[in-house]
DNA sequence: CGCCTCTATTGATCTGAATCATGGCACCAA
DNA sequence: TTGGTGCCATGATTCAGATCAATAGAGGCG
């Protein structure tokens, strides 16, 4: 792997290691975070040109994984971060019973993997949900290279809260709210991100299956099904399949009780 | 406040403020961390002798909570994070319709307070269940601090992680298992937490309420009473009020579905 | 194209936990 | 001690969502 500069950053980082399936982003899959449409709601956000610059020279970028392709499982060891660069992934654990439970779906832009950290293994597993493209971002290198810039440093430490918070919404969801208004949660949520990418807020396909959904809400297929068709029939929602269009946003927000 | 030497580090932490009720270490709550029986479970874990001596210079102590005591309230600015020192604190968000959600209980030795880094501002209340003390370990200083020493940033690291894990955990719990289940599992937390810290693992005093303890599992108190009777019907526990005696380790990991 | 499999919908029935209701017990203050 | 107040236990009833069952589309592929 070549660092860009010779400098005292290339001594420290000099050791990174190469990924089985990924690549340096000097090679095939040859894209900057610079030029990623992503990158402000990604890691980069809030370094300067330099900084970004060299966490771009730790990133490596992979070929595209296929639908259902596993990402990483739960207790292999944590080496990398992720950033979703295209496609959707899913994250889930295995009960016990040998059950799974659907923990987050990621979009473009959205970093899976902190879980892994603190034992240095995979507490869960990640799996595409359709043809995606994920940047690998090395721990150890991106350890060192926070040291070195407190606004790095302090970008990962508000990612992790983030995924704190978030777990504990879904938490709340969980344990106060109704079918309904967990899946209006969900589509609020999904929306929400979509417009955050320049998508459609209002129309768009939802790249899981019921199931998913389901496992994720902590209810079953049958009822994500009819949860869908009743709201269908109350003209919040017209659903074809996996294309979703909110008619009435307010009416939605309403049924999940602005909660979350 | 008075930092203990002259180096490099006075200069950078020199401008640590003084939170209301606190006072630092020197003053009348004093304790140190090297001589805190916790430290082994605590954040001062695999630090040197001299970095040790860096970090207890920026944790200040309060005089205790007393119960029901509030430590930090939902939206009020994020600066420090805490550790019990002794007692039992509660997590809990709001729900926008005003009910509570329990997001975790924190007994000594574990740290509390994460979820305010990513806004700045708390995203949970958390409230003495018992007379309980706390150290304050103001964030600012926290960050200065681990970009310095590699240890304590890879153990922050680990610690944020930890949360999300256990989180996930919860919603896994909450999703996929029966009452009796998610009772057994949090019966069978506490008596790890306790057995960590050198106390009884099979006979303790649940240090909150039913309420509490359903609301957390997202269950009624109703619930949690008829399932602590029927386990102590079936043998597994003897249940005294708030003094809990498991009997039958063995028959409460199978209740518990060997799960979380 | 037609076959197969996987995914989604819809209906009928069941059930675990919520809700409603009541009474007992522990702890505190006067 | 008495009376109050919050916490806990237990029974009766209800209900949201699970489970069971059957059918209908959608998408992949030889």
């Amino acid at each position: 792997m070549e660092l860009s500069r010779g400098d005292e950053m290339s001594v420290r980082l000099q050791n990174v290691s190469e990924t089985a399936p990924f690549r340096s982003c000097n090679h095939e899959y040859k894209v900057s975070c610079d030029t990623c449409r992503l990158s402000s709601i990604c890691l980069p956000l809030a370094l300067n040109s330099t900084d970004l610059e060299q966490l771009e020279s730790i990133i490596q970028r992979s070929k595209p994984l296929q639908k259902n392709e596993l990402l990483y499982h739960e207790g292999t060891p944590f080496q990398s971060l992720y950033a979703v660069r295209s496609g959707t992934m899913k994250g889930y654990r295995t009960t016990s019973d040998g059950r799974e439970q659907v923990t987050g779906f990621y979009f473009p832009g959205e970093i899976l993997g902190m879980d892994g950290i603190s034992e240095s293994a995979h507490a869960s597993s990640a799996r595409a949900l359709e043809t995606s493209a994920v940047c690998a971002i090395p721990f150890d290198s991106l350890e060192k290279l926070s040291a070195l810039m407190p606004g790095l440093q302090r970008h990962l430490f508000q990612l992790m809260s983030r995924e704190i918070t978030e777990d504990q919404q879904l938490i709340t969801l969980l344990s106060k709210n109704s079918a309904d208004e967990r899946v209006a949660t969900l589509l609020l949520s999904i929306s929400r991100r979509n417009a955050r990418r320049q998508l459609s807020a209002s129309q768009f396909r939802l790249p899981m299956s019921r199931v998913d959904i389901g496992n994720y809400l902590g209810l079953t297929v049958e009822t994500i099904s009819r949860v869908f068709s009743r709201m269908q029939k109350g003209g919040i929602l017209r659903v074809d399949n996996k294309e979703i269009e909110i008619l009435d946003q307010e009416a939605l927000q309403q049924a999940a009780n602005i909660a979350a």
